[in-house]
DNA sequence: ATCTTTGCTATACGATCGTATAGTGTTGGC
DNA sequence: GCCAACACTATACGATCGTATAGCAAAGAT
C-alpha cells in the first residue's frame, strides 16, 4: 500500500471511466467507440483513460469484465435457487419473479445485452473471448434451469435448448426494442407495471404444459 | 433515357454499394460504418460512393430503404395470406409455414435485424426516421396479424402487443445469437433442419391454448 | 537529501475520418 | 463540330482516430 489516501478516489475515477466505456461500446459498438468519447463521457481526459487502460481492446475487455461482474452479482443463482423444494405455487412464483429480476436488471443494465449483440453482429477475436469468458457458461447454466424446470413440471417439456432460446429472445428483446416500442405506442416500456405484464402473459403461455 | 447501354451497369454497381453498406452498417453501425469500407467491400472507389450518396447520412437511408424493399418482397404479406379461410390443420401449417420463412429470410439477409438493433441501442433521429417509415407499419401489421391469429384460434388468447413481441423475439433472437450458439455448441444454426426443429417447438408450445 | 518509482498529463505523429472542390472524359442536343 | 450536361475521379483539407513518448509532481526507499 503507496498511497492509501489516494487510492480510493482512483478506483472510482477508474470505475466512471468503465460505466462510460461500457456503455458506449453497447451504444456504438467497438469500432464507433473513441478513448476521447470514453473520456468526456466519464468526465476524465484522454490520456488518463489511456493510461489506466493501454489501448481500446484492454478497454473493452476491462469494460466486459465489469459489465457482467455486476450481472453476475445482481442476478439470482439460477440453479441453487430453483432446485429448492417449494411448494408448486411457490415455484411457478419463483419462475416469475426469476423473470422479472432478470427484465429489471437488463433494463436498468442493458450493456451486457447489447455488448453482445454488437460482437454477435461481427464476429471476430473479441466475440470468442467473450464467449469462452462469459457467454459459454450462461449457456450450460440455462440450459440445465431450463431442464431443472421441466423437471419440476413447470415448463414443457420441449427441447431444452430451444426453449431456452424462446424463453431468452422473448425476454431480452422487449429491452432491444423498447425504443422503438416506445417511439411507435407512445408508452414508456422499462416501468414495473409493463415488466409484470409482460412476464404474466409469458408464465400464462407456458402454464398449461405443467 | 440518356445513356441506354451504360444505364444498367450503374444501376448494378449502385447496388453493389448498396448490399454492402447494409451488411456494414448492420454489422458495425453507423460510425463504425465508413465511406471508404463501403468502397473496399463494394469493390468500388470511395469517391463513386460519395458521388452518388452525398453523405453518410443519404447511404444509410437509401441502404436501409433498399434492405427494407428486399425484405417486404420476400416475407409474405402477412394478413391477406393469413385471412384466407381453409381448413384448421392447413391454417396451423400456414403459420408454421410463415414463421419458418420469416427465419429463412432473416438468416439469409441478418441486415435488417441488425441495423434495427443497432439505432435501437443508440435512439436518436436516425431510429425516428425508420420507425416512421418502416417499423410503425410493421408494428400495427404485426398486432393485426396476432389479434387474427387469436380470432381463428391459433394462438393464445393473450395481450395481443405481448404475444408479438414474445414471438418476434422468440424468431429473432435466434438470429442475433447464432454466431454464439455456434460457438458454444459447435452447431451451425443457419440450417433447414434446425429452423424447422425451433419452430416446432415454438408452435408446440403454442399450440395447446388454441 | 538524493534518487527511483509511481500516477498522471501534455504534446505529437501518422492514418483515416467525412466532406468539398476541381478536373476529366463521355454523351446528347443543336 | 461545338457546347452544355452528365457520370465519375483525383486531390485536398481540417478534424479526429489510436498510439507513442516525453515531462512532471508526489511518494518511498536508501
Amino acid at each position: 500500500m503507496k498511497a492509501g489516501s489516494r487510492a480510493p478516489k482512483t478506483n472510482e475515477r477508474r470505475e466512471r471511466v468503465l460505466r462510460a466505456a461500457a456503455q458506449l461500446f453497447g451504444q456504438l459498438g467497438f469500432d464507433g467507440t473513441s478513448f476521447a468519447l470514453v473520456a468526456e463521457k466519464a468526465g476524465e481526459q484522454k490520456t488518463f483513460v489511456q493510461y489506466h487502460f493501454q489501448n481500446k481492446d484492454v478497454l473493452w475487455r476491462a469494460a466486459v469484465s465489469y459489465v457482467w461482474l455486476q450481472r453476475n452479482n445482481a442476478l439470482p443463482r439460477y440453479i441453487e435457487d430453483i432446485s429448492l423444494q417449494r411448494a408448486p405455487d411457490d415455484r411457478e412464483k419463483m419462475i416469475r419473479d426469476l423473470c422479472r429480476k432478470i427484465l429489471h436488471f437488463t433494463f436498468a443494465h442493458p450493456e451486457w445485452v447489447k455488448i453482445m449483440f454488437q460482437e454477435a453482429s461481427a464476429p471476430g477475436p473479441r466475440l470468442d473471448w467473450l464467449v469462452k469468458e462469459f457467454i459459454g457458461t450462461d449457456f450450460i447454466e440455462g440450459r440445465a434451469m431450463i431442464e431443472l424446470g421441466q423437471h419440476h413440471g413447470l415448463l414443457p417439456k420441449v427441447d431444452a435448448m430451444d426453449l431456452l432460446h424462446i424463453l431468452s429472445g422473448a425476454l431480452l428483446y422487449l429491452v432491444s426494442v423498447a425504443p422503438i416500442t416506445e417511439r411507435v405506442l407512445g408508452l414508456r416500456r422499462d416501468s414495473n407495471d409493463y415488466i409484470d405484464h409482460h412476464v404474466d402473459t409469458l408464465t400464462r403461455i407456458l402454464r398449461q404444459h405443467a
